[in-house]
DNA sequence: AAATTATCTGAATACGTATGCATCAACAGC
DNA sequence: GCTGTTGATGCATACGTATTCAGATAATTT
C-alpha cells in the first residue's frame, strides 16, 4: 500500500462500507460489536489515522482550541509574560486532557485576529491572554460576540459585554498585602504600577490598596503612586522617581513581581535595606520571586487552577452550556522581603 | 448573508468562477490584474478568509508546525522547564513571520505521537523540545523518518540516524566554564548533573569539563562528580551528598541553572560562602540566574536564535531542501557567583 | 488574412470524511 | 402470512477549496 490509509481502505479490507468504518471509529451505537471490532482491529494494524482536515470540513468543527497571546508591545520580543507563561502548562494539558488540539500565537493588539481564526474554521474557540488595556482591544471582544465566536479570557470582568472572564480578585489582593503590612506595623506606603493608563488589573489591585488604607485611617497621597509597566526597568525608574521625593516610605506595594525586581534593585542602589527600611511586595508568584534578595513576598495567582478553567470553560461555551465569570481568591505568600516573617 | 463567506460567494459577486477566485487570492499569475483587484477588494469587503480545513484537504498540505514539547517525566506536571519554555517565544514569533500556524502539546514519551500528527495532516512537521535520553526515543525518531516526516529537534546530534538538529556546543560550554575557573585559581572542582543515565547534553557537558581539568593537569576525582535530575531539590541533595564526603571543594560546575539553584542552597546551608569559599556555575541563562544570590555565573545558551533556527529549518525541510545540523555557541555570562568579576 | 501563440477564464473533479436517507434482513405480534 | 418494528448497513452527497484540462479571446507573427 502507498501512502497513508483511508476509510476506505479499511472498509475494502472489512469488508464494509465506508460510511460503517467512519461509524465504527466513532463508536457509534449503529454499528454492531463486532464489526465494530475488527474494523478497528483493522485500523489499529494499519496505522489509521483520521484526517484532521477532511474530517474537520465535514463535520464544521475543529477540535481545537486557539491561545492568543497578547503581548506588552514595549517589551523585548523574545520575553513573553512569565505569569502568562506558567499558565501554558495547565491550558497545554488540559486540552490534550479533553482531546483538543491547541493552537499557539502572539497577537498584535491591532491586527485583525477577530476574524481569522473562527472564519478559517482554525479553531472552535478562543483563549485571549494578555492584559486588556491597549487600544481598541474591547471594540475587538464586541466583535467576537457579535461573530458568534466563543472565547474566555484571562483578566478582569468588563460589564458592557457579555464575556466570560477569568480572573482573580484583584481589589482583594491589593487590599490583602496593604492590609497584612499595616498589621506589621508599616506606615508610609509607596505604590509602583500602572494606575492611570494601565491595564484594569492593576488599577484594581491599587484600588484594594488605597481601600485597606483608608480603613486604617492612613492619609492617600497620590505623590506616593508612580506608573510603571510592567518590567523590571519601569520599576527601577519608577522606584527611583518615588525616592527621589525625599518623602518617608517604609513600604512599597508593586502591581507585579516583574516589576518588584526593578524596585529592588532601586532600593539597594539607595541603600534602602529591604526589609528593615522598607517593605515591597509584589503581586503574581513568578518563578522568580523565590529568588530575589530578598525573597519576595508576593500575592500568588493560581495560574495552574486559572489555565484548567478557561480551557473547561470555553469547551463549554463551545458546546453551548452557560458559563459564568469566574475570580479566584488570592494568596499571600509571605517571603523575606516584607519582613512579616517569623 | 448568512453563515461565512466562501468563494463561490465572491465568485458570484465578481461574476466570475470559483477558479478565478481561488487564484487570484492565491496571488496567482494566471488571473488578470484587474480580475484580481476587482476579487480580493470584494474579499476583504466581505470579511473572508479561506477555510484552512478544504485547503489543507485539497492541498495535501497544512501550513501548521507541531511543536512537542517532552517533558521530564518526574517534574512536577505544572512546571515546564524554563529553558525550553524561552525558546517558545521566537518559535511562535518566527512560524507566524513564514505564515506557519504553530501546535503546541506535551507528550508522554510512551505515547505514539510519531504517527498521529503526520498521518492526521494536522501537521507538516514537527519541532521536538525535550533533552533526549528517556525510554525509546531513538526508535520513535527512526520512524519519523522512514515514515518520510519532517521534523527538527533541539538537542545533541545523533550519529545512527540522518536527523536535523540544533543545538549547542555543550562539550565546550563545559571546558569553557572550567577553563574560567581554573584561570581563576580554583582547584578542587565538583560536577552536579546527570552523567551516567542522563541525557547526552549534560554528558557532553561534563566530558567538556573533565577536558579542561586533564589540560590543566588537575586530578579528575569520580567522587567529586554526583548525578542530578533537573530540578533544584535534586542539586540540593547532589551537593549535600558531595560536601559530607569532606573532600575540598571551592568550584562546583552544575549541568543546569535550575539544579545550580539548589546548588547554592545546599552551600549556604551549609555555610559555604559563594563565591569566596566556593565558586559555582550553572548551564543555560534562564531567566532565574540573574536573581539569584549571588546572581549565577553561567553558560548561556541563545534560545531566541535556537527557536529561529528549528522553525527555519524544519520549513526548509519540508519543501524538500537539504539542511544539516547546527550546533551554536554557548556564550560564558559572568555574574557573581563564580568570584571572577572585577 | 490566416496561423500561431499568449493570456485569461470556466467546467469539472478530487481531497477524505460524516451523515441523512433508503434499504434490507430478521423478528415479533396479530 | 402479513404488517410493523428494530437493528445494521450501504448509497449518495456535502463540506470548501485547489488544480487540471480544455476553451475562448486577444495579441502577435507570417
Amino acid at each position: 500500500m502507498k501512502g497513508k490509509a483511508t476509510s476506505f481502505d479499511i472498509a475494502y479490507r472489512a469488508g464494509v462500507s465506508q460510511s460503517t468504518v467512519s461509524r465504527a471509529l466513532r463508536n457509534s451505537p449503529l454499528v454492531s460489536e463486532k464489526t465494530r471490532e475488527k474494523i478497528q482491529a483493522i485500523a489499529k494494524e494499519l496505522n489509521y489515522t483520521v484526517d484532521k482536515n477532511a474530517s474537520s470540513l465535514r463535520s464544521q468543527t475543529s477540535t481545537t482550541l486557539a491561545l492568543l497571546l497578547f503581548e506588552d508591545p514595549m517589551s523585548d520580543d523574545s520575553l513573553v509574560n512569565p505569569f502568562f507563561l506558567s499558565m501554558l502548562g495547565s491550558i497545554t494539558r488540559e486540552c490534550g486532557k479533553l482531546g483538543y488540539d491547541l493552537l499557539v500565537s502572539f497577537q498584535e493588539l491591532d491586527a485583525d485576529w477577530h476574524s481569522v481564526f473562527k472564519d478559517s474554521n482554525k479553531a472552535d474557540g478562543l483563549i485571549l491572554l494578555g492584559y486588556g488595556d491597549y487600544l481598541d482591544y474591547e471594540s475587538k471582544l464586541r466583535e467576537l460576540v457579535k461573530h458568534g465566536t466563543p472565547f474566555v479570557r484571562w483578566g478582569a470582568a468588563t460589564k458592557s459585554i457579555e464575556t466570560c472572564s477569568i480572573g482573580c480578585d484583584n481589589f482583594h489582593g491589593g487590599w490583602q498585602i496593604t492590609k497584612h503590612l499595616i498589621d506589621h506595623g508599616r506606615k508610609n506606603f509607596g505604590f509602583v504600577g500602572a494606575v492611570h493608563d494601565g491595564a484594569p488589573e492593576f488599577r484594581a489591585r491599587y484600588e484594594g490598596h488605597v481601600e485597606a488604607l483608608i480603613k486604617a485611617n492612613i492619609e492617600v497621597n497620590p505623590q506616593l503612586q508612580k506608573d510603571a509597566g510592567n518590567t523590571e526597568e519601569d520599576g527601577y525608574e519608577a522606584t527611583m522617581a518615588l525616592l527621589d521625593q525625599g518623602l518617608p516610605v517604609d513600604a512599597i506595594v508593586v502591581a507585579s513581581d516583574l516589576i518588584a525586581t526593578g524596585v529592588l534593585k532601586a532600593l539597594e542602589e539607595r541603600n534602602n535595606s529591604v526589609p528593615a527600611d522598607c517593605a515591597v511586595v509584589g503581586f503574581d508568584d513568578v518563578p522568580i520571586a523565590r529568588y530575589t534578595k530578598p525573597a519576595l513576598t508576593t500575592c500568588r495567582q493560581d495560574s495552574t487552577t486559572a489555565g484548567i478553567m478557561l480551557v473547561d470553560k470555553l469547551v463549554e461555551l463551545i458546546k453551548g452550556e452557560p458559563v459564568t465569570n469566574s475570580f479566584m481568591k488570592t494568596k499571600l505568600i509571605v517571603r523575606d522581603s516584607c519582613g512579616a516573617k517569623s
